[in-house]
DNA sequence: CGTCTGACGCACG
DNA sequence: GCGTGCGCCAGAC
């Protein structure tokens, strides 16, 4: 039992990861989403840690993942120090239009793309 | 195997 | 609106 649950398991990482990137994916250019959104969207609401790990191995994924488009719930550049540094994820969001102030977004509500409609 | 660490989010004050 | 504490779960060590 324990192998064929691990594998099961593993698939399931799998699928989680691979769901998340879709997600990420379909973020519109110039628009944003948070982790959490993107965990709910994938019935996992709890998971929002994960995405952000998710993010983090985005770097390794084969297509490009718009990994800057993705913030937490307050708007704010939680993972900025992890674009190779610490200014790349705001000049990303800006080349695309998007306002930061304090590494947060500006007018987040307005520019936040929430995908659990969307993706139906 | 126990513990710590997060690109999070929520409740509470 | 902001700081703190806690739950969450996969990795690192």
């Amino acid at each position: 039992m324990a192998k064929i649950s691990w594998n099961r398991q593993k698939e399931e990482n799998k699928d989680f990861f691979s769901r998340v990137y879709e997600i990420a994916k379909l973020v519109p250019h110039g628009r944003v989403t948070s982790y959490g959104a993107i965990a709910r969207c994938i019935g996992s609401p709890q998971a929002a840690r994960m995405v952000g790990w998710a993010m983090n191995q985005a770097n390794s994924h084969p297509e490009f993942i718009p990994a800057h488009r993705v913030v937490n719930r307050t708007g704010l550049l939680s993972g900025k120090h992890h674009f190779g540094g610490p200014r790349v994820m705001q000049e990303l969001l800006e080349s695309e239009g998007v306002r930061i102030e304090d590494d947060r977004v500006v007018n987040f509500s307005s520019l936040f793309w929430d995908p659990s409609p969307e993706l139906i």
